[in-house]
DNA sequence: AAATTAATTTAGGCATACCTAAATTATACA
DNA sequence: TGTATAATTTAGGTATGCCTAAATTAATTT
């Protein structure tokens, strides 16, 4: 069996990948907030696993292996974020360092039984797809809200779940995933978006949009 | 915060002190499969926490520090094993194992949401008693099924929960605390029991029998 | 009381996973 | 192309928690 630690990099890696392209030693001891020289270490190791390839100063890619463990752990995340949230009523800007904790830890049946009650989703409360138990991802397609101009309609489809206080903040304007909102301004030189959500009217900072992603985006009449 | 390690002496030495009384460096490192060499070195590092006291080659007592911490652990665990039968539908034989990894990992605010949701329950699956959230145990009184005589009545308590397979042994044969009995015949020469359950007649061996405690002893007419 | 046996502790080692500091390799620019 | 800068790796050190083997202390037996 692998360390916690090993699979904290091999979900790293993973999500690095997903996002950017090349994962360099350096990004992902950043990511991980640990020295490069660590990261250096870890990637030595895990690539004796052969769970991943690493050339010199050319950075790290998962083996197929690798990114099944690293689905794994990720399923396990997802699985328990939404867990806690249905079942134990857990805010869900709690959920993630809990399900830190516990995606490590628990067992294959554990998995089966919450995949069970929950009615195998296939995304967790902050909008991300839940690997199936195979380790297939549902594609989705997700557009940051950044992009969004005025006058354009959307659901909210994911947000970053990494910043408890974004969370809440998000939250309190009631901003979940499948909540429709509507642009109707967007201020000059990056500004704030400010949106038509369930007949209220909310601004939304440029820095709180960057962690807010949406799709089925329509082209509404501006009036 | 401590290690998982450090609570996991920390709550045999409870458990030991509780059943037999001094707990030595040997008796401790054999119940937690570990070498004697490796308790010492422990017992020193929980000694300059002051969790424990100890003098040399005279045994560890908890102090009212580490008894704290002792609870907390035994409290989790248990809560975890009641929350995975009720809430997941873990069979019994089950729950110790995962309570075991999940014990050191969830958070005070999980801890407390299980005990909600079992309504503040004072025993686990094996009927052992929950400790309270301010390290209060429940005082009971459990007498071993080996001192019991022929044609007295009385109601399974606790069963010992370590043994996966002794645990579906009594699971088939509904000996779940609570469950009420009789004994029919108690064979000489430390021989197996024979007790009418459910209307049903059993026989429990000597072994199994060591493992079981009850409550509620009647004295009951032999016919 | 001395000698044997058992329990405990000390000493020294291993693996994990982190760190800092120094050396190396690659890349970018003038 | 040579040199400065940035990224990466190597080298050596820390702490945890385990191990074995040797030394010490306590308890038991005769």
């Amino acid at each position: 069996m692998l360390t916690h630690a090993a699979e904290d990099y091999l979900k790293s890696i993973y999500k690095l990948q997903e996002e950017g392209g090349k994962v360099s030693t350096g990004i992902l001891a950043a990511y991980l907030n640990v020295k490069p020289a660590s990261a250096t270490g870890m990637i030595k190791k895990l690539k004796t696993m052969n769970l991943v390839s690493h050339e010199r100063y050319r950075g790290v890619t998962l083996t197929d292996a690798g990114k099944a463990i690293a689905l794994e752990i990720i399923r396990h995340h997802r699985l328990l974020e939404l867990y806690l949230v249905k079942a134990l009523g857990v805010p869900w800007d709690g959920v993630h360092d809990e399900a830190e904790k516990l995606e490590h830890v628990i067992s294959e049946d554990m998995e089966a039984r919450m995949d069970e009650f929950l009615g195998y989703p296939t995304a967790d409360p902050h909008g991300a797809p839940i690997p199936d138990k195979n380790g297939v991802v549902a594609q989705t397609e997700h557009i940051p809200m950044t992009a969004l101009q005025n006058g354009q309609s959307c659901l909210v489809a994911e947000v970053n779940d990494a910043d408890p206080a974004l969370l809440r903040h998000l939250g309190s304007l009631n901003l979940y995933p499948g909540t429709a909102f509507r642009v109707k301004e967007v201020a000059p030189f990056d500004g704030p978006f400010t949106i038509d959500i369930a007949g209220k009217q909310v601004v939304i900072g440029r820095e709180a949009a960057k962690h807010i992603f949406v799709d089925n985006v329509q082209d509404t009449e501006t009036e």
